[in-house]
DNA sequence: TGTCCCTGCAA
DNA sequence: TATTGCAGGGACA
């Protein structure tokens, strides 16, 4: 048996039957949800059919255009909701297996007339899945039709029945009534009544053409003033049965089951993925990134200036233009260090131009000239008046900074949108135009090489790089167009990208020129001296473990600990391997002397590879300063990350790690000021949990551990031991993670039911955060993300999965992300308010390092009073909580002393 | 040389 | 079976 779906009908009709479902990115999906219910309802109903296919309409126009100008032409045009969906529902079908047609010059409806007039010519019986009357004229003794959406099924008694013809007069009857959504006219005041009395009283059209002059009434009038179109309507309302067809597959496939998953997700068709997760599961693979058809961008306009008269030419447009997309190709990927090597600009989706600048290699064709070409872009380049858009600017500025250029109107960033809309997934330019515009682009790694052969952008060749430079700028106007209309749907969202991810950027830039001092001879002498130090402890080690090995290989001290000496396993790595971490050597140092010892080189070993040897190397020789770099679209809560260097996780717990600390100085004439957040994560869970008594411990300004302390232990804050203060810290820290008595337990070195019983009294002595944990699940649950107190969004997909470890990893992350997103906000509004006041004041006080809940500030002695009397005041008054926001001062010549 | 694993630094 | 990051060295393909 053959089945044969109609699917074009269905698309159009599930399109308006089905309620505006959307996905999370506000993507419609409701058509394609449709469409696929009814593809699995046939596939249920029709398990014997052997062949099947779904039939769509191809673009462009058919045969019958031809025959007749005005056929469809009142059809408007296809709503975008829809037409976006065809791509997803496509790539769904051919997951799922089912042979998809999609012919060109033909309609559906002829695809499906040809192949199940075959069939029947073969005795073959054939099951029409549509919603179109139209098809009706197909039925005969091997052919039905079936209505999937209503249910209705029809054969030839049941068309006779429901039309009162036969089907083979279906399309005499319908070239007498006409095809209103087809433009087909039929005779005037013709309708389904005077057409079957008609039919039935002369059989047939002809049989009603030939009496048509015995017929009176102004229906008979119509129909003699119709006669002459009468034989075209005939033909265009017939389903054509004979098409020369390529060939076609109609044998089910077997479905790709991760495909499918990953377009599930995409399109959060929650019942159907939990359906395939299982199987998922088993097999052990993670869905890969959905993937939509994606298409080259038109690159036919694209132009590479290499005239004055060209750039003269591009400059009057960049002048004239509402808004520009802006890109820079580099030397190299340090921002500090690159200069330009070309510059590419987009004034309209399509034309975009390339600027080559500084291309060497041999034959490379004449540039214009670098230095001169750049001054007459720098008028246009440092105007605030002219807007600028570009994916990740924050770099293109350190670039044209290099050559003494300030970058400014920028007005828009890719990546800033893309990381509001969406902070969990990918943001870099190629994914962005993939997701949000259906274009494939060229890739870095497709024109410079990678690894050891990649090649300097100065030697790529020029029309390449013009072609991949004019198509990031291109792309990035097109992804910005897509981005923004969705960002400015979202008035929370809108605001936290306009009020504070853009003015954020821009103080980022300025943190990262300014860079900090360090103190390279004392990390140098640092490094000599743990150096001796660990000889020594390598030394004792090998003695120790009676034979020399690698103290920095975990597998190699594996084998001495474990296989060797016999020590017992005390926990094993996520790979199965005994660990030898820290809290495994904490244990066995216990009892044993070679953990304690390798404990101390780990420790010593790491200070002096990761701090004390590298951060010299990571000094800047035309500034003399160490320049991290702030990634501002990496962390989904909205943190910011610091790296090369990392400057967020300087050591400080140690007292030689606080060394290192101290070897980050003020310049002299000046001093560093340090203001912190004190307990901002636990104020924060405070406020969004409204409970009381934690409220309470803060507005008196009380030590809040302490008063943990005394309420789970039962005692009066004064009779707090430290034991119980240190236990007290660590529930109130595991509580923002997420965490469990498991957790708590290992943590505090109890056992699992004494951290039971302390969770239980700390959830009974602050109620209203037990409830607040639940109702954020809850929330994460229904709505399938957590926000922050200024409506930051943290979308957890895997919050509703089967798989129990996955689930309660978002759980997790819905706990903790409101708490660490709404400091990560309060932070960077502090950023931007103490900015602010520094650029009013025209202070030379600079902000130059950010450390999560930290400012630090390089302040010129003659502004520290003034500085160190604003700071408390602008950070507490960035936003009013239901707890006070207290900010700690300090300052000093290094900032050990001003931590 | 690139990648994964294990480990450990910070808030 | 505690959140978010970056980065080092070893092991191995």
């Amino acid at each position: 048996m053959l089945l044969l779906v109609d699917g074009s009908s269905y698309l159009y009709r599930a399109f308006h039957a089905m309620p505006d479902l959307r996905n999370r990115v506000n993507a419609p999906t409701g058509a394609v949800y449709g469409v696929l219910s009814m593809l699995r309802r046939l596939a249920a109903d029709y398990p014997e059919a052997g062949k099947r296919a779904i039939v769509f309409d191809a673009k462009g126009k058919t045969f019958r255009d031809d025959w007749f100008p005005d056929y469809k032409a009142h059809r408007p045009p296809m709503p975008d909701d829809l037409a976006a969906q065809i791509a997803p529902l496509h790539a769904c079908i051919r997951a799922l297996g089912w042979p998809l047609l999609c012919i060109e010059g033909v309609e559906a409806d002829d695809v499906i007339g040809t192949l199940a007039t075959r069939a029947a010519a073969r005795g073959e019986d054939c099951v029409i899945s549509t919603g179109d009357k139209d098809l009706t004229q197909l039925v005969n003794e091997h052919v039905t039709l079936v209505n999937t959406m209503s249910n209705e099924t029809l054969d030839v008694a049941g068309v006779a029945a429901k039309f009162g013809v036969a089907p083979e007069r279906i399309v005499d009857y319908l070239a007498l009534v006409g095809d209103t959504v087809d433009n087909i006219p039929g005779v005037a005041k013709v309708g389904p009544k005077t057409a079957v009395k008609w039919l039935t009283q002369y059989g047939s059209l002809d049989g009603v053409v030939e009496h048509a002059g015995e017929i009176g009434g102004v229906a008979g009038e119509n129909l003699k003033k119709h006669l002459d179109f009468l034989p075209l309507g005939k033909k265009l309302v017939t389903v054509a049965c004979d098409l020369q067809l390529p060939a076609v597959e109609l044998a089910q496939q077997a479905p790709d089951k991760e495909k499918l998953a990953a377009l599930y997700a995409e399109l959060e068709f929650k019942t159907w993925l939990r359906e395939l997760d299982g199987e998922i599961a088993q097999k052990g693979a993670v869905p890969p990134a959905p993937t939509f058809d994606t298409v080259d961008p038109d690159r036919s306009a694209y132009e590479c200036i290499l005239t004055p008269e060209q750039l003269a030419d591009w400059l009057q447009r960049l002048d004239t233009a509402e808004l520009v997309a802006l890109d820079t190709e580099t030397t190299a990927l340090d921002p500090m260090q690159a200069r330009l090597v070309g510059l590419s600009f987009c004034i309209e989706p399509g034309q975009a131009a390339y600027l080559p600048l500084a291309h060497h290699y041999a034959g490379a064709p004449e540039q214009l000239p670098c230095d001169a070409t750049l001054a007459q872009l720098k008028p246009w380049l440092e105007s605030t008046r002219h807007g600028k858009v570009g994916q990740h600017l924050k770099y293109d500025r350190h670039v044209f900074a290099n050559h003494g250029i300030a970058l400014k109107g920028i007005v828009d960033d890719t990546l800033l949108e893309s990381y509001v809309l969406e902070s969990d997934q990918s943001h870099d330019l190629g994914a962005l135009a993939a997701r949000h515009c259906g274009l494939k682009t060229i890739s870095y790694d497709d024109v410079t090489g990678k690894g050891a052969n990649r090649i300097s952008f100065t030697q790529v060749d020029i029309e390449r790089a013009a072609t991949y430079a004019a198509e990031d700028a291109d792309v990035t106007l097109r992804v910005h167009r897509a981005l923004a209309p969705r960002l400015a749907a979202e008035e929370r969202l809108a605001a936290l990208y306009r009020d504070i991810e853009l003015p954020v950027a821009e103080i980022l830039f300025r943190m990262e020129r300014a860079g900090i001092l360090i103190d390279s001879v004392a990390l140098a002498q640092q490094s000599v001296a743990l150096g001796r130090r660990l000889m020594e402890i390598e030394a004792t080690a090998h003695q120790l473990a009676g034979q020399p090995f690698n103290l920095n290989s975990p597998k190699q001290l594996a084998e001495i600990l474990f296989t060797q000496q016999c020590l017992p396993v005390v926990k094993k790595t996520p790979s199965g391997t005994p660990s030898t971490d820290e809290e495994v050597l904490a244990k066995l140092a216990e009892d044993y002397p070679l953990p304690k010892c390798l404990l101390e080189h780990r420790t010593l070993a790491k200070l002096k590879g990761t701090y004390t040897d590298k951060l010299p190397k990571m000094v800047n020789p035309a500034t003399g300063r160490v320049h991290t770099s702030y990634s501002q679209a990496v962390a989904v809560t909205g943190r910011l990350a610091s790296s090369d260097p990392n400057l967020q996780n300087i050591p400080i717990r140690t007292p030689e790690g606080r060394r290192i600390r101290a070897a980050f100085v003020a310049p002299a004439g000046c001093r560093l000021v340090s203001a912190d957040y004190s307990q901002i994560e636990l104020r924060i869970m405070a406020h969004l949990s409204n409970d009381a008594g934690l409220l309470d411990a803060f507005a008196r300004g009380e030590d809040v551990h302490r008063a943990t302390a005394a309420e789970v232990f039962g005692i009066t804050p004064i009779e707090v031991s430290n034991e119980q203060r240190r236990a007290a810290k660590a529930i109130n820290f595991g509580l923002i993670y997420g965490m469990s008595a498991f957790g708590l337990a290992k943590q505090i070195d109890v056992d699992r039911t004494a951290a039971q019983t302390y969770m239980d009294r700390y959830f009974a002595r602050y109620p209203g955060v037990a409830r607040y944990m639940e109702e954020t699940r809850g929330f994460a649950r229904e709505h399938g993300y957590v926000e922050t107190v200024f409506g930051r969004r943290l979308w957890l997909p895997e919050i509703r999965s089967s798989n129990v470890g996955r689930r309660q990893g978002a759980e997790r992350a819905a706990i903790n992300a409101p708490m660490q997103g709404t400091a990560a906000d309060l932070i960077k509004l502090a950023m931007i308010a103490v900015q602010g006041w520094l650029d009013k004041e025209k202070l030379q006080s600079r902000l130059i390092l950010q450390v999560h809940d930290e400012l630090v500030l390089e302040v010129p002695d003659d502004e520290l009073t003034t500085v160190k009397a604003a700071l408390p005041p602008l950070m507490s008054n960035v936003a009013r909580l239901s707890v006070p926001l207290l900010a700690e001062l300090g300052s000093g010549a290094n900032w050990d002393e001003a931590h």
